[in-house]
DNA sequence: TTGCTCCTCACGTCACGTGAGGTGGC
DNA sequence: TTGCTCCTCACGTCACGTGAGGTGGC
């Protein structure tokens, strides 16, 4: 018999669930939703009517846009309380999402409306620093999510040993700009010294912090409009204003009112710190 | 002399803007931030650095999913007035994909937490109607647009053509559910019969709306869920409830309560009507 | 002279959409 | 038997990211 029983096509399956032909065929490539049943020989693709309750869900999952292997993983999920976890975690992400997109409007507005004040920049020696540090190899968009957790690392490491002298930050080095991602190092410093000891990325250890001669600006808000204050400082430093250009190590942060420390992100203060070349002890 | 006077690589623009090398090359290619100079013999990008504030617009136009098109024509524009007015048209666009963003949250929820009640499928013969119609080949994401410009220029027709007889409705054939675009009908119903006359696509006529025999469910709330009514609706159809099946024509929607006569998108009703094969005359 | 920076292909990603060209089913 | 539905490639979309392999500049 050609019928077969209790299923139907792919194009009836479409109406039934107003997914398109084509999106039914993407679903079953990429293991999504498979036909109850082939046919061998013509490929026919056919449906069993149980199928909707899933299509249903697929489709509203996709809908709050949860990436295809999420939503595998939503169908394939082992029970109730699996299968919840992973959308309330979702929606958390499209909370976050919401806050950001909240965030860039009000950063794009603040932009239009010529609110920005360019930061001044003065010139300072930064001496090298005790402190404790932890280094990895971060991409930008993880780069909030690897300071919440190496951060309180550093703390922790500091009070044991011997507490902390000052604000806490970091260096960005390698392609961080250029390829949005690259090798980043916390630190925190440390008020006296402690022994340096080696570590594996992203392990907090006594360490101590290069200093040189940088062009310094300071930051007010919250870090999405950074660039403006990069974009000052170094035009600055690339228009010879301080003195010899060019690449003299990675750029550093100083996190003078960090998030943690203010609930308004308008009170978040931060140091950007553009290296500059000192001139070579054999000058005259 | 190697040294360009006044301008900076693509890595040192790359540091000023916090766009990425990769980025700022993709930007060249597609015309939306050309390099102030290119070596011609290199190939080597050359930026200045008064691009920075094009850089920095950029980058906030895109963090609120500005398309890169419409990037262009706001650098493009002639004046403020223009550049301020295709910001604002994003930002609406913005504000409705989050309200979707909203609605689908609340869709999938309902979902879940089963708030949905199978409706109650019944049989009707739906008579020939004389009425005024407007065709056109639509796609799903305009759907809304497209209806919102053709049942205005309905009613007022209809009203000059002697009234309005009942609900409006439209007609889905053609591909609308397997390729999500295809043609629709959209019409009015008239009080007493007018002379039917052709027109293009679009553009209000009098015409008669065929009839049939239609299974028939009661959609209440927004049209996002309607697809539950359509499974409902469907597999009753498909599992032989209402007698023959297969394809017999547009499936026809019924505004009971359309979206224009309510504030409360719960409050809208939709009936769906699922086109029945009907016995042959010469069926004994 | 050595790296570092820069270059250009060519291909990958994500979730499908768009035809072209051809066959099966009622 | 005629359409209508279905099929499978192969390629396109959008905004970049990811190497590979090679060259220029200080």
């Amino acid at each position: 018999m050609t019928r077969h029983a209790g299923l139907v096509t792919v194009g009836e399956f479409s109406r039934l669930t107003h997914l398109t032909v084509k999106t039914l065929h993407h679903y079953d490539d990429v293991g999504l939703l498979d036909p109850a049943d082939v046919d061998p020989v013509t490929g026919y693709r056919y449906y069993a009517l149980d199928q909707v309750a899933s299509a249903q869900l697929i489709r509203r999952l996709r809908a709050v846009r949860m990436p295809v292997p999420q939503v595998r993983a939503v169908l394939g999920a082992p029970d109730a309380t699996v299968r919840e976890g992973l959308i309330a975690a979702h929606l958390d992400q499209l909370r976050r999402e919401l806050a950001d997109t909240a965030a860039a409007v009000a950063n794009l507005q603040l932009l239009l409306t010529g609110g920005a004040v360019a930061p001044s920049v003065t010139t300072r020696d930064i001496p090298d620093l005790p402190g404790v540090v932890a280094t990895g190899r971060v991409g930008r968009d993880l780069i909030g999510a690897w300071c919440a957790q190496v951060y309180p690392r550093l703390y922790a490491l500091a009070g044991r040993l011997g507490g902390v002298a000052g604000p806490a930050g970091a260096l960005y080095g390698d392609g961080w700009f250029e390829d949005a991602r690259g090798e980043v190092t916390a630190f925190v410093p440390l008020t006296g010294a402690a022994e340096p000891a080696p570590a594996p990325d992203g392990v907090p250890r006594a360490a101590v912090v290069r200093g040189g001669r940088y062009a310094v600006a300071l930051h007010s808000g919250p870090f999405d409009d950074i660039d403006r204050t990069y974009a000052a400082l170094g035009s600055q430093v690339t228009a010879g204003a301080h003195g010899r250009i060019g690449a003299a190590g990675p750029i550093r942060e100083i996190y003078l009112v960090s998030p943690d420390d203010t609930p308004d992100p308008a009170g978040i203060r931060t140091e950007v710190c553009w290296p500059l070349l000192t001139a070579p002890a054999t000058d005259p």
